[in-house]
DNA sequence: GTCTATACAACGATAGAC
DNA sequence: GTCTATCGTTGTATAGAC
């Protein structure tokens, strides 16, 4: 990639087309989405975005490595709690955050779709899930040593179907409802029930 | 719409062309997969598919219309049984029965996507959900009255949020994991555990 | 009634202007 | 280095053939 002249206004026009993109791919979907369209929203004219992305697929996968040293700053913070239940919990709090909201939902699913299909993005994806799986499975692992929850449970597995459940959240969001306090309880729920089932009330 | 002439073998047309659909929407998407193609897939000419079907959503939408009486049938047979509990997870491990089919998980996102966008297919959406949601609802009441389950549970809002987990499932979906054991124990964890404890952030 | 050849529109991407 | 006018391709849907 060579180096623009201006880089500031270089970088600041690229964050424009990837926060338009973002909004109109959540929305409309990514097929959906033309190119023109972004240029529009981002103030450049029809082609311009091929200038500093290489294709359409780019501009949306970096939509997505935008929150990667978001993922990390949740783990590590988590990470530095003293209470791993605690911290498990908040977690899942932080990422439902935006459940509420619709353009989130809208960008989660079209992620899903994009990413079966584009390499590059799964890749992307892959490092995300796997910090989050990573940092949620060293917590289980304390919780576990602690005996606060189930130890039979096998932490890295345990830790993808908690990020299962919240996908989920985002899929049947309504935004009119927190849907924090229940997906808390949920995962609460799951952590402490023992494998057998009906010994707790 | 007219009737065919031959209404038998334009009926097993039809089918051919869901079926073709289905496949092709499933893993390649709405918005990627061309009339063209489904014609192909079906066995007609590229325009044929005009003639069964108004335009291309349409034939969308008849892929889930198709699974509107199982899921009625799944509901009479849970309703029908002893014990409610069993019934419930019952209900959960057939929802969950295509999670490892990848063309179903495909399926489920598209739909999600284009219900959205596509009002004649929320309705269908909405009607098979609010079928099942009703049916679980039941169940859960009766779970209640017979002190099985969390009696301070909303059984309506429960009930969706089964649907929720189940859909997280299939987001995630592994083909080579069979998701059902631990679906049955999220979903018993949650409607077991009480909402007591709440004192976590 | 059934199906096909084709019109028309729209999109992503580029060649080259500034 | 930055951006715009434009092109080739492709896809939906239809007008009309059989």
């Amino acid at each position: 990639m060579a180096r623009p002249v201006n880089p500031q206004r270089s970088a600041a026009r690229r964050e424009a087309i990837v926060l338009a993109a973002a909004e109109l791919f959540g929305v409309n979907g990514f097929e959906q989405t033309t190119t023109a369209q972004i240029a529009k929203a981002a103030g450049i004219s029809p082609g311009g975005v091929f200038y500093y992305f290489e294709d359409k697929r780019a501009v949306f996968r970096a939509i997505f490595q935008r929150d990667l040293p978001m993922s990390k700053a949740l783990v590590a913070a988590a990470l530095d709690r003293d209470d791993p239940f605690d911290a498990v919990l908040h977690v899942v709090d932080q990422l439902a955050e935006d459940v509420m909201n619709p353009l989130a939902a809208g960008l989660l699913v079209e992620l899903v779709r994009q990413a079966g299909r584009d390499p590059e993005l799964t890749r992307v994806v892959h490092e995300n899930t796997t910090i989050i799986t990573d940092g949620l499975a060293v917590l289980l692992r304390r919780c576990q040593a602690a005996d606060l929850i189930d130890s039979s449970l096998e932490p890295g597995e345990a830790a993808q179907w908690i990020q299962s459940i919240i996908d989920g959240a985002y899929l049947n969001a309504d935004p009119d409802r927190d849907p924090r306090p229940m997906l808390r309880r949920i995962v609460r729920g799951f952590l402490l029930s023992g494998n057998d089932g009906d010994t707790h009330v």
